[in-house]
DNA sequence: TTGACATTCAAGTAAAAAGTTGAATAATGG
DNA sequence: CCATTATTCAACTTTTTACTTGAATGTCAA
């Protein structure tokens, strides 16, 4: 299963299933706990939490009565890495530039060296 | 201006405007550069990059009769820290789980220790 | 100046998303 | 078995978003 950065860039677009990542950071929860967290009703938030799953986000699996919700490290690995790949080739042009301007600098010194 | 990071994954949560920023990191482009990567209208991604530059990902500024737009970096790296923070977080939750089993195994060798 | 070009503004439509309520399912404890 | 609790399924409404078309704005080049 291959998950879209887009889809987890959509699926955290919303600040209910942002603060519910947030909150699976620190521990698995039930639906129930999660739900606690908003003035919505908690059938909104299990559909939050299709859009988390089907994103890949997280997991729920059954625990008796209850469904244990738990937070996947995977999508989370992967658009951030795509986030560090953007900034990494926009800080490279920042010193390209930097080498550019320093080189145009160094031209103008010794002025018409090729032409 | 600080922008909220819920924002700039709502912004990219969408795969013209993640395109956008995918081509602008490789350098600045005009609206019309952009526009002709997709089969929508200009007009559309001139609203598009509306979206992108409300989330402080992006700017524009006038040079002659076209528009130059730029990515920033101040939201890719907010969301980054963001995501690296919840990232380390639910690591740290998997070692100290680690030292929780690796305790009830040593508790389970040595026997009703406590009760 | 005028005409062409690049882009935004504005208004409207259609599709998608977020929310609601009520019924269905599944496991538990008495 | 039955009532209760936790959660999902399903249908519907409201809000938001994406897109379109047409008019307005601003700059350049002749």
């Amino acid at each position: 299963m291959a998950f879209a950065v887009t889809d987890t860039f959509a699926a955290l677009g919303d600040p209910v299933r942002s603060t519910i990542v947030d909150r699976l950071a620190g521990s698995d929860a039930t639906v129930g706990e999660l739900a606690a967290l908003f003035a919505i009703s908690f059938q909104a938030v299990s559909q939050h939490l299709g859009v988390l799953e089907r994103a890949g986000l997280v997991s729920r699996h059954r625990e008796g009565r209850t469904r244990r919700v738990r937070l996947e490290a995977q999508p989370l690995d992967d658009s951030l890495r795509w986030m560090e790949t953007r900034k990494r080739q926009l800080e490279e042009r920042y010193s390209r530039l930097d080498t550019v301007l320093a080189r145009v600098a160094s031209m103008t010194a010794t002025t018409e060296e090729h032409a």
